[in-house]
DNA sequence: ATCCTGACCCAAG
DNA sequence: GCTTGGGCCAGGA
């Protein structure tokens, strides 16, 4: 497979349904955020252009999180969302990184990550 | 087209 | 802290 030239790849991008547009978007911002911070679902729709899908974030990190940073996304106030052993795994996998908690929730003030321009403040 | 669902969010009480 | 209700949107049945 040769590799596409920009243009190809713009080219593309435009041929291609809006939803895979929008996870490309996520997929990108996904991983954007560094090691040992996190950002919300909502974070991430609203930097990636889509301010009202955070839901939809959560379906992709659903579908094909295993491919990406998926448990440095968190939900709003540093939840985790997921239930039972996978909501112990991505606690684990965060204190892994030195990401630390406050009872149930990330310690947002110290680990959410501000995208650049995007995102109040 | 309708109905249901979801790793959501937020304001209320 | 909690629960509830409403809002949001696309994808699947």
């Amino acid at each position: 497979m040769r590799r596409l030239t920009p243009r190809e790849a713009a080219r593309r991008l435009l041929r291609a349904p809006k939803s895979a547009q929008r996870d490309a978007a996520f997929r990108k911002v996904n991983r954007q955020i560094p090691r040992g911070r996190v950002a919300t679902y909502a974070q991430v729709a609203a930097a990636a252009g889509y301010p009202l899908y955070h839901r939809h974030v959560a379906q992709l990190l659903h579908r094909e999180g295993n491919a990406l940073p998926w448990q440095r996304v968190v939900g709003a106030g540093g939840q985790i969302k997921l239930k039972y052993e996978a909501g112990l795994e991505q606690r684990a996998r965060l204190e892994m990184e030195g990401v630390r908690f406050r009872g149930k929730r990330v310690d947002m003030v110290e680990h959410q990550h501000r995208f650049k321009g995007w995102d109040w403040e």
